[in-house]
DNA sequence: CCTTGATTACACCGATCTGTGTAATTAAGG
DNA sequence: CCTTAATTACACAGATCGGTGTAATCAAGG
């Protein structure tokens, strides 16, 4: 198999495989066997580090649960700047919508952790905006941050089901009229891009 | 079980409660025999009227690829007015998303007939915004249109994972500012309220 | 009454699911 | 060399899955 990943340690070689299947093919669509066969370790190994498939399902969306690293670019290009990057992760043939909603979606009523960890993925999302949004001394961060939040999962969803990367170009477009509604300076270019022309 | 049900075609009552489950719980999640209990048939009779469960599930997606009934409201307040019954749809403890989002992001990868019934519907709700769009005017309903469709999906993931009907009015919210952007003119209270106040 | 078609109960198939029990094998460290 | 811990192969349990075969039952219509 990977070579790199032979020496990383079971535990981490377990999750990532587990994280690439139960995202790309679904959490119930993959059974414990079929991630054991894919390492090509025993299904008692794989049992050895967690105790039951729900426990592996909740590290799965613990490792999903990532924050943005901190930037010092401009708050405006930072909000912006996200819509770029789900471009770029449309683009590829690997991306299959978000893991958390997806994760609600298909396990619903029952597992309530599961729903209890997409919750706060999502608000830790808006919060990112909502931090960025009071930099810029916009008059209704909060709700503002909740509106940016709907044109990202929009767009998400609708690159799901129609493998379309301009859904996040539509999206871009759209927060960018929000933000100038809210008084939000921004240039056509951007500010780096400005400069180059300016010389 | 329910006695109004027992009247209806077999066929119908299948399909209306293979509806219920498929959507609550996920359609991975409910079984046929799961089915035919519901229902107080034996699983016989649901294979004599389906071939399988991959047809019971194409037929549940095809009755629930429903076309919004023409209206002769002003076009700006048919497409705001969506904002306010989704939000009624989330206020239902029985709403559980886009039954074709879920569909696509349970059966993922396998299942393209699926996702081609599911790229038709949000093209088809895209359309009936962008026809709106065409009559009120507004230069560019393409995009536009897209637009209103991310705020859609965004704001129904939203209150997939956070049972938060007020993600609809921020939906409507944004969608009034990305008109107003667009020129079209949005009274603050509906025609019908400003007539009664006119009084 | 008799025929016809739908529905019933029920057993069964092979496959797959999560999870366990067990004894042998392997590799590392003192 | 010996101990210890991890991993292995493998069988198996009990449940559930989608789907089928069959013969009996039931209701409606001619």
């Amino acid at each position: 198999m990977a070579s790199p990943l032979a020496k990383q340690p079971m535990k981490e070689r377990i999750l990532e495989t587990a994280d690439r299947l139960f995202y790309l093919q679904g959490i119930r669509a993959v059974g414990v066997d079929t991630i054991a066969a894919e390492i090509g370790i025993s299904k008692r190994t794989l049992y050895n580090h967690f105790p039951s498939k729900d426990a592996l399902i909740a590290a799965y969306l613990a490792r999903r649960f990532v924050q943005p690293r901190p930037s010092d670019k401009p708050p405006v290009e930072q909000i912006l700047s996200t819509f770029d990057s789900l471009e770029r992760r449309f683009a590829s043939k690997d991306f299959r919508g978000c893991p958390f909603v997806n994760a609600v979606a298909e396990l619903g009523t029952d597992d309530k952790s599961v729903k209890k960890t997409a919750i706060a993925f999502k608000e830790s999302r808006r919060v990112w905006f909502r931090d960025l949004l009071r930099q810029l001394k916009v008059a209704d961060p909060e709700a503002l941050a909740t509106q940016l939040t709907l044109l990202v999962d929009g767009s998400i969803a609708q690159d799901l089901v129609r493998d379309d990367p301009a859904m996040a170009r539509a999206a871009k477009e759209a927060a960018t009229v929000l933000l100038k509604n809210a008084g939000v300076e921004i240039g056509a270019e951007s500010a780096a891009k400005k400069r180059a022309i300016a010389k």
